[in-house]
DNA sequence: GGCCAGGGCAAAG
DNA sequence: CTTTGCCATGGC
């Protein structure tokens, strides 16, 4: 058991904030989620504590804190300096910080954000997460935790690269199966090193991922910011597009945010998403 | 029941 | 280089 007690780290907030899809709460334990990360399983706890401060329970060993979680949660970073840069006169943003304000990026794996957010496409988020559920259930390696809970790793390249097309499209992917189909030989093949693309800057990673058939821009841009944490990665999706034509007509200031744009496009994507809906219908296109 | 969802791609303009 | 039509499916 580990307990976390770092300022502006919400597991609700990064629920909800669409960036993993293999989290959610547990059902009929109130405040209890499970997670699963490639092939790891952790269950964690939330308590509103009567003062007000959130805790977070982790059910794992100090040592896979230390080696793993603390650094997929960016726990070593401070997030009120990321709140701290937003601008004053900014409005909108600030409200869109505050409502967020308990999101992290997390550094999650290559392989398994491919694979999602190709799926994303067109797409809503709660059966994305069906989908994902059915892939690893199909694809992925059955796995018993010490106390007996049973869950399925994400599929490794080589067993996805063994589907065909006709099973996909049989699993509802859709249009997508293709695009799974063939980047799945091709991360089998090692066609691209994903390992590389850490150290590669975000431009160069971009181009990289984009030779996976169903990667575009946008997909890209995910992968970079959720998967490799580069910081300026700023996906544009039919939301932040949105919020940009309606708040932002003069342009997004990216150069003031150099660094952490990609913290500010969650704010902002969450609070699109699920913000108070008093002004849901103001966005016209 | 119709609109839309964390788009990508190839063909046209 | 910028638009357009198409791609499956189901949540709401």
């Amino acid at each position: 058991m580990v307990q976390i007690d770092n300022d502006c780290f919400s597991i609700p907030q990064i629920c909800e904030s669409g960036q993993c899809f293999r989290l959610d709460p547990v059902p009929d334990e109130p405040g209890a989620y499970e997670l699963i990360a490639r092939d790891r399983y952790v269950k964690i706890q939330t308590k509103a504590e009567a003062a007000g401060e959130g805790k977070t329970v982790l059910a794992c060993s100090g040592e896979e804190f230390e080696t793993f979680w603390k650094h997929y949660f960016d726990l070593d970073t401070c997030y009120r300096d990321y709140l701290a840069r937003v601008d004053e006169k900014d409005g909108y943003l600030n409200a869109a910080a505050a409502f967020g304000s308990g999101i992290r990026i997390l550094r999650q794996d290559p392989w398994e954000m491919i694979i999602t957010f190709i799926l994303s496409q067109q797409n809503n988020i709660s059966r994305i997460k069906g989908l994902i559920r059915s892939l690893c259930e199909q694809y992925g390696t059955e796995k018993t935790t010490e106390k007996g809970t049973v869950y399925y790793a994400f599929p490794e390249p080589e067993a996805l690269a063994e589907a065909t097309e006709e099973e996909l499209r049989g699993m509802k992917l859709g249009y997508r199966s293709p695009y799974i189909c063939k980047t799945a030989r091709m991360a089998a093949e090692g066609k691209v090193d994903l390992d590389r693309l850490y150290r590669a800057d975000a431009e160069e990673a971009r181009r990289e991922l984009m030779k996976f058939p169903g990667i575009g821009k946008k997909v890209a841009d995910c992968i970079c910011l959720f998967a490799l944490h580069k910081m300026d990665s700023f996906p544009v999706d039919t939301h932040i597009k949105k919020v940009l034509d309606t708040h932002y007509s003069g342009g997004f200031p990216f150069d003031r945010y150099k660094g952490c744009a990609g913290v500010m496009q969650q704010y902002i994507f969450y609070y699109d998403l699920k913000g108070t809906s008093s002004e849901q219908d103001s966005g016209r296109k």
